[in-house]
This record gives C-alpha cells, structure tokens and sequence, in this order.
DNA sequence: ATTAAGTCGTGATTAACTTCACATATTCAC
DNA sequence: GTGAATATGTGAAGTTAATCACGACTTAAT
C-alpha cells in the first residue's frame, strides 16, 4: 500500500501539517514557506523540507509551496476523501470529551456510536452520537475498525479481547492498562498520568537553557 | 542537576516502571526479572536492562531484580518524596476528566486548583479541588510551576502568556494550538485529534502482518 | 559438587531520525 | 535585464535510541 518509505516520524507529523494548512487557506494565503511552517507548528523548516520530500518535489524554489496545491495533495494522502468511523467505548468525562469533539470539521473521522454499562448514559445522545449498552457491542459495532478506549484500567483487558474478537484493528488506548492484542492489531496509548509525570521528571532534572536553545522544547 | 546523562526516551518509561513495580509489590511479588517486566510494559527486555543500567547495577545475574530495593530506587530518582503541585486551566470534559483523576495515589503529583471562565463552575469543587475564575488566576497561583491546559485553542495563546509571566515552567498542553514559550519553558503537547488520525493514517499505509512481528505494535 | 537453567550488564551493531549546509532555481525590485 | 534576496531539495554528517549477542555470575536441583 502506497510508499512505505515514509518515516514513521514523518507520518505521525502529517496531520498536523495537514491542520495548519486548512487554517492558512482559511486566512486566504496562497503561498507558505518552510520556515513559516516551521514557526507555526514548531518542527524544524529542514524537518519539514525533508517530510515534503519524501512524497516529490511538492515546492518550488526561491517560492515555497502553494497552499491549495499542498492542501490537495495531503487530503488525498490522508485519505481525507472518505469517511472513517470510530466506536468510543467507555462515557465517563474524558469519554465525553471526545464526543463534544468535532473531529469531522478537518479530520473526516467521526465517532459513529459509543457503549457504556451505565444505564443512566445508555439511550442518551452526546454531541450528536449515540450511547449504547456495552452488553450490545458485538451487534452494534457493525463494521468500524477504530476504537477509542476511555474506561476503568481494569475492565481494558476484557473489553479489548471482545474487540478484536470483532474485528478491530486499531485502538487508541487511554488507561493505564498494557493490553494485548494480535500482531494484526495497532494500539496507540496515551496515558495521561505518565505524561504528566514525565513532564515534572523533565523539568526538575533537564533544565532549559533561558537562551541558546540547545536542547528542544517540545518532543 | 542529577546525570544528564540519561537519554530521554528511557526518562519517559521511567513513570511506567514505576507504576508497574508499584502494582508488583501490592502483588506481593519480590522479585522480577526483565523479561517479566518486558511482558507487562511492553518494552523490549534489552531495552529494559539497558534503561535500568543508567542508574548503575540494580540486579543480581541469574535472579532478576528485587522488586521493593528497585521500588525505593525509582521513589528517589522520580523525587516522589516530595509533592509536585499541579494547577488545571480550564473545567471541561477534559478538564474535569483530570480533576476525577486521582494522580496522587501513586504519583505524589497533585492537582491544587483549578480556573475557568463559566462563572456556574466558580466557587464549586470537582474531585476535592477548588475552582477559581481565570481573572484571578494570578493572584491565586502562588508557587505553582506545573499547569494542565484544557481550554478551548483560540485562548491558548493569551492563557499561556499569562502562565508565563507568572513563573510557569512546565505545560502539559491539550489544546491544539501550538503555544510558544521562552526556552526555559517546557512544553509537552498531547493532541487528541492528531493522536487519532495518526493511529487512522497507520492503519492505512503501515499495515500489520499477522504473524512475525518485523514491525512494532506501539509507539 | 556438579551441572543446567536463568539472568544481568554491556560492547558492538544497526536503525531511525534530525540537522547542517549548499548547489540550484525562482522571484522581485528597479 | 540584472542583481539581490529567497527557498527548495538533498548529500552528508550528526544524534539518539533500539537491538543483538554474549561473557559473567547466580541460583537451584540432584
């Protein structure tokens, strides 16, 4: 499918270039600049050079890159054309959150349904989505692919072994828990309390310099 | 401050070893070998021994690690002995999905207050910690250098410029707005919306085998 | 005591990614 | 047109991290 060439690096940076572009059409630019680019959203210009190149000669030199050309160009590598549906599993807040989420305003991703066990949220509608009772997953699920995991560390191992019995092939993981899945199926973990860890562990132990940047800000 | 010497990405797994061990002892268990580890965490068992090795000798050849010395190490090395004071900027789903989120319990990081704008939501408190509005952030603050930024992206810019003049070293932003800090300022970005159509776009174009995993599950 | 099995710590290697630096091409002002 | 300014695309170098593979040591069983 496609290049695999592309860095994983690079690939997980395109949506974000991909959102900075809407935005700049949206404020009528025509033309960007690697360097502008690169002070938008804080990659290095070269960084932002060599993700573009890897994918043609997208610029022109002495110009820059054209915004519709460069928009058009990633909305059909980000398979922006077609619609790709979510299931959210688990409605406490930061399950809410996502469902108050627009992610089809720029994304073409839409949560389509979310499953919680609390009679009180099943029937109900948030942000446009409806709740179901996680006992009617399986029949519910249908054919979505993507799942967004927001429940309790302790229920992760049992709800994602019904998952992937579905056929689920990626899960953005919010829990604590270390799931297990087939080699077929991708897991990306977010887990918020380590995040916030790490940051506190960098702070008191990689101090930044006031000037001379020599060690990045952000990773 | 402390070796340097430690590279970055073995910083960030040092939280997740550590909320692991704390699990094993609760467990009861004494000992623990890296390839156990490795299991639970996910993380290569090289990758695991090399990591602890920064540190010095940990463990004995052909017994592993034992679970409560390596616990009080790790206590030491995340200063867990000492509280991190934490403040959360805007009461939303997300917002409050941190307020819910008792990091204490093994993290000895804690959210002291929090701010936002809605003046229903002032005066009120969520998880135990109280809920000030925004206008008072400043007087409020006191010697927090920790902040959680969940606010909508339009005010992302004007928020952090205050945060800064303020004395705020460290941002766990949420917002998708790419903040811009002095170099003393460290800020981690964690964007939900990215964070999915990377997972999407992966899905796509890196496609998993079944069997004999040349390629990893995680990131 | 001897042996087999288990496990760490690490030198060496490989891999992935970032950044530098510059030849080359384009634009723009006058 | 001409020259100065602007920017790309990329070879090469640098940086960081992951993984291999094995010597050295420990444990435990017989």
């Amino acid at each position: 499918m496609d290049q695999n060439k592309i860095p994983q690096a690079t690939a997980k940076r395109l949506p974000l270039y991909y959102r900075f572009l809407n935005n700049l059409q949206m404020q009528g630019k025509t033309r960007v600049s690697s360097k502008e680019l690169s002070e938008a959203v804080k990659v290095d210009s070269a960084t932002i050079r060599r993700d573009f190149s890897y994918f043609g000669a997208l610029g022109k030199k002495g110009y820059g890159y054209n915004v519709e050309y460069l928009l058009g160009f990633f909305r059909k590598t980000l398979d922006q054309d077609e619609l790709t549906e979510v299931a959210l599993i688990g409605v406490g807040n930061l399950g809410t959150a996502f469902l108050n989420y627009n992610f089809t305003k720029n994304n073409n991703t839409k949560i389509m349904l979310a499953f919680d066990a609390d009679p009180e949220k099943v029937g109900k509608e948030i942000g446009g989505v409806p709740i179901y009772h996680i006992d009617d997953m399986e029949e519910r699920l249908g054919n979505v692919k993507v799942a967004i995991l927001t429940i309790p560390a302790q229920e992760a191992d049992r709800i994602t072994e019904r998952l992937v019995v579905k056929g689920i092939k990626g899960i953005l993981n919010f829990t604590p828990a270390r799931i297990t899945v087939p080699d077929d199926v991708r897991v990306h973990h977010i887990d918020l309390a380590i995040e916030l860890q790490a940051l506190v562990y960098f702070l008191k132990h990689y101090p930044l310099e006031k000037m001379g940047n020599e060690e990045e800000n952000t990773y």
